[in-house]
DNA sequence: CCTTCACATTCGTCAACGCGTATATATAAA
DNA sequence: TTTATATATACGCGTTGACGAATGTGAAGG
């Protein structure tokens, strides 16, 4: 028992090779959050954001969720525990990082005053687990 | 205090998102091998081997050391603390693979009969710390 | 010195990646 | 049904990466 599907180890570590997709990750934490936010807080244009989401979902990190014409983006645990205990001990690194701890304050306060970041009626990111951002 | 050096994440994760330097990895663990190891144990062309090698040397993943003839490698943990544990899990995560099992099953047959490996003379592998290896 | 051995580097090629631009798709609104 | 909005995909381009083959380098031995 606990024998768990082969996981590639090698597109897993690919995904995370990636400045923009670390951001990402880092914007989504344990919440789903809605790609305009992305777009908003990254400030790129949005298929480069597009792409990189592509990218980690095509990796098995994101999963997508369509609501609307929203589409809200979550990180999905991996099948194995290795890469989940990894990927969970990534996010903490991010959390330390000076760089990602902006990103998640601007989203924040993107989340709690949308009208300013022409975000105005886009829904709100939420906890995977409840449905409502704690912070607003 | 407790700041740490800013680290590239992504040269890091870069480092890892490959098949071939995650086996080396693996070989390496923590011990000192020597180049000619690996050549015998991944079996490709000695070119590759010293490119990927030189590529985790620049990622600041192993270091290397001479003796004589013969190149010994080594892991070296970063100096951040998140790379570090990661570094490590991953390790961790290695052991568990059916193949790198069998890469390290393969590495202490050559270096308990190295003459079957066309490896006669060659330095053995040795545990970072001591200065022999356990197993022979 | 010249050779041999262990390893590193260079070169040319091909595929993959990241980017910006343009365009396509899907849903909602008018 | 047309239009707008949100997001995805296609295209072209420059860069990086992995590879095999050939060559370079540094140490030891004759």
């Amino acid at each position: 028992m606990a024998r768990q599907t082969q996981f590639d180890m090698e597109q897993f570590f690919q995904a995370l090779g990636d400045n923009t997709r670390l951001r990402l990750l880092n914007l989504m934490g344990d919440q789903e959050v809605c790609v305009c936010y992305f777009v908003e807080i990254l400030g790129g244009p949005q298929p480069k954001i597009s792409r990189h989401l592509a990218y980690l979902r095509s990796a098995g990190i994101v999963s997508a969720r369509r609501e609307g014409k929203w589409m809200h983006y979550r990180i999905v645990m991996p099948p194995h525990i290795g890469a989940s205990q990894i990927l969970r001990q990534t996010l903490d690194w991010l959390k330390e990082d000076k760089a990602m701890v902006a990103d998640r304050a601007r989203l924040t306060r993107a989340c709690c005053s949308p009208a300013k970041y022409a975000l105005d009626g886009a829904p709100l990111p939420a906890t995977v687990s409840e449905q409502n951002c704690e912070s607003c």
